[in-house]
DNA sequence: CTGACGAACTTTTTT
DNA sequence: AGTTCGTCAG
């Protein structure tokens, strides 16, 4: 038993989070601390020491990468496989429980699993069914609507009838999506939760099971996790107090997507007993980029409070470049990125990091003229690609035949004359009777109903998908998919297809490829009653396709700010710092959004290791206008003895550093001389509550934004307003 | 069923 | 501006 390389590498606090008993625990992980270290080391720990079965315990991520990177560690660290850890996404092992349990969880065997894409597809249909008006009931908006009421664990019968016509509707359209999904046999990502949840909680016998099962229960990324993954994490460890969590309340950057930071709250109040450790040592960035982050990020309210620290010394000092238009902004950032290339140093190493993704095309393009290597994150992947999604859906009929979803997607995929008139009766039939799609064609096909034609056209469809599920019966799981594409038609159809026709072929090769390795790579821990396809669909569904080019190559690295979480460049590049922009439009009058961008910008800030660049421009074409947007109140943030300027200050319009010659200059912060700060709560004689969203001039002229909570949004001389500060 | 044209958008994204 | 989406004509 070789402890010394379980605790060797770590410090104390690090140490302390490895080693404590089994007890419900927080560790409040900063940016750079080590977290994955201590799961990681954690892990080892209780397999090594306290003698726990590696399948003992279970560990919870949000994404594929980070299950896969803790799994790698641990075997890395242990020198053994990790095959029977149970490490996963949330959603990967709720798949996994009703996989194994599909009857108790009342779903058929063959249940298939719902992408996003697919999930419109539905939402559309019970639109049409309805006969609603997809411009007064906006697809994505009721997808929306049924995701965030999943995420707080609420079915459609759960939802009260506050008698809003607009409301009750949406309760049946969500009633009706419910209906449709169980007749099809299909679950969405919030149902893997929400069923999940619900299995466990009424089946006493099974929720006993895992209780014994799994002696430790570990989360990265609390901050992320929304209402029913809390929910679900509660069940498996209550009355047990062996939850072992890690995060940080300051990177919670999924707020708008249900996530919850109160869960930390929560958490306390749930587990009285737990400890809480807090990891502020900081192993990634200079002494000057923590400062700088560490003030940023102090303007929020209601933090659990950390700051981080190292001892690797101050380093370089903060550079912030004003451009005048985009242009400009990309040029500078990519002659610096060159020139530090041409002093030794790697594109790979290097980050753009922007708000919002329509940013990276302005460097794209100046990295292109300039011949310099670029890798954009974010887009389409490969599961998400139409011509693999057909292929995916051939292959789920064969599954399910059931599956509504699919067989719309591919009855005239490739076209062969089943129009939109044929498709309105079987869809009629599929209602009135409530059948699935394919029930409904078996019904309707050789009626004297349908044209010679129509009903060729559908007797051959239906021949297909028979013969292709019939003659793939016994082969393995890629000649399957070879066959598919083969014989559905797909792969000609697409090789005549003058637009990327290519390419799209080139991509249902690699689909084959893709379940060849599946084949090889799903030997361990099978999942008992699934069979290999219903497991590759999966699959497909729930890891989009994580191929991210090679690693290997060495480019400079483009994405938005929410996706850089996690990772680390020695330099970051982060652009756009512009109220409007970063923070966003409309995040600008609500103070909860305006520190959720906050954090973003602390996140994005601390992924630097050796050189923060600051960039933002005077002048910016968004939308097709010409706009001359204010430097981002975050720069004001930044204390400005962290910061050099590149550009002389005398060409900028608006400077960042506002003019403070009074103040003196070694203490002094971008922040104007107020009594007051943003986010501030004051009230006002007759407005009474607010909070200070802007502050703005000097001395008798300065004016302040305020939002009240009785009146709304107003602005005040600082001179005349009388205000208490509360 | 395809191609063309016009309208309407436009934060962030994983599963 | 640029893209995507839906509608219409051929």
């Amino acid at each position: 038993m070789d402890v010394t390389s379980i605790i060797d590498p770590l410090n104390d606090a690090q140490r302390q989070a490895v080693t404590a008993p089994s007890q419900a625990t927080l560790v409040l992980a900063g940016a750079g601390s080590g977290k994955t270290r201590v799961l990681v080391h954690r892990m080892a720990w209780q397999i090594q020491v306290e003698n726990i079965p590696a399948h003992s315990l279970l560990a919870v991520t949000f994404t594929n990468k980070a299950a896969k990177e803790m799994r790698g560690r641990i075997e890395e660290l242990l020198k053994m496989s990790a095959h029977n850890l149970w490490i996963g996404t949330f959603h990967g092992l709720a798949h996994r429980l009703l996989r194994r349990h599909a009857r108790q969880a009342h779903l058929p065997e063959a249940f298939q699993v719902m992408d996003s894409a697919d999930q419109l597809r539905v939402i559309k249909r019970v639109l049409a069914g309805l006969n609603l008006d997809e411009s007064k009931w906006p697809p994505r908006q009721v997808q929306w609507y049924i995701n965030a009421q999943k995420d707080e664990g609420l079915r459609a019968r759960h939802i009260p009838d506050h008698g809003d016509p607009y409301h009750q509707q949406q309760l049946v359209i969500y009633r009706t999506y419910e209906a449709l999904c169980d007749r099809s046999g299909l679950v969405d990502f919030g149902e893997l939760l929400l069923r999940t949840h619900e299995l466990l909680r009424d089946n006493a016998d099974l929720l006993a099971f895992y209780h014994q099962r799994f002696l430790q229960v570990h989360v990265d990324e609390f901050q992320d996790t929304n209402a029913i993954q809390y929910a679900w994490l509660r069940l498996l460890t209550e009355g047990r107090d062996n939850l072992f969590l890690v995060g940080d309340d300051d990177q919670s950057i999924y707020g708008w997507r249900g996530a919850k930071i109160e869960n930390i709250s929560l958490f306390q109040q749930h587990y009285p007993n737990h400890q809480i450790i807090k990891l502020e040592q900081n192993y990634r960035s200079t002494g000057t980029i923590l400062k700088a982050a560490n003030k940023i990020i102090s303007f929020n309210s209601g933090r659990l409070g950390k700051n981080l620290w190292t001892n690797a010394g101050d380093g370089e000092l903060i550079s912030l470049y004003t451009a005048f238009n985009e242009q400009d902004e990309a040029h500078f950032v990519v002659d610096r990125i060159r020139s530090w290339v041409g002093e030794g140093g790697k594109f790979s190493e290097t980050a753009i990091l922007y708000r919002s993704n329509a940013q990276s095309r302005q460097f794209e393009e100046r990295l292109m003229s300039t011949a310099t290597p670029y890798r954009v994150y974010g887009g389409l992947r490969f599961f998400e690609r139409a011509e693999v999604k057909n292929a995916l859906a051939y292959l789920r009929l064969i599954a399910n035949r059931h599956d509504d979803a699919s067989f719309e997607r591919v009855i005239n995929t490739p076209t062969r004359g089943i129009g939109t008139k044929t498709l309105e009766d079987l869809r009629l039939i599929a209602q009135e009777r409530g059948l699935s799609l394919w029930n409904a064609m078996l019904a309707l096909v050789n009626q004297p109903t349908l044209t010679a034609r129509a009903n060729n056209a559908l007797a051959g469809f239906l021949a297909l998908v028979e013969q292709l599920a019939e003659q793939g019966r016994d082969e393995a799981l890629f000649e399957k998919v070879t066959r598919v594409v083969e014989k559905s038609g797909l792969l000609a159809w697409y090789e005549k297809d003058k637009d990327k026709g290519e390419e799209k072929a080139e991509n249902l090769k690699e689909l084959v490829n893709a379940a060849k390795l599946f084949d090889a790579a799903s030997l361990p821990d099978a999942e008992d009653n699934a069979s290999e396809l219903d497991l590759f669909l999966s699959h497909a569904a729930l890891e989009a396709g994580d191929l991210q080019g090679d690693d290997s190559d060495d480019c400079v690295q483009l994405m938005t700010l929410h996706s850089a979480k996690g990772l680390e460049f020695k330099r970051v590049f982060l652009v756009g710092l512009e109220d409007g922009l970063f923070p966003s439009q409309q995040s600008l009058d609500d103070l909860a959004r305006l520190e959720e961008e906050r954090r973003l910008c602390y996140v994005g800030i601390t992924r630097a290791m050796q050189h923060l660049y600051l960039t933002y421009s005077e002048s910016r074409r968004l939308y097709g206008r010409e706009s001359y947007p204010k430097p981002s109140r975050f720069l004001r943030e930044i204390p400005m003895e962290l910061v050099q300027e590149v550009r002389l200050r005398n060409t900028v319009s608006h400077p960042a550093i506002v003019a403070n010659s009074k103040a003196n200059s070694k203490s002094a912060s971008f922040m104007p001389n107020s009594p007051y700060s943003l986010g501030q709560r004051v009230r006002h004689n007759t407005f009474g509550e607010g909070v200070i969203l802007q502050l703005e001039g000097d001395g008798a002229q300065q004016r302040v934004q305020i939002n009240f909570r009785e009146v709304g949004m107003k602005w005040l001389m600082l001179s005349y307003a009388k205000l208490d500060a509360l």
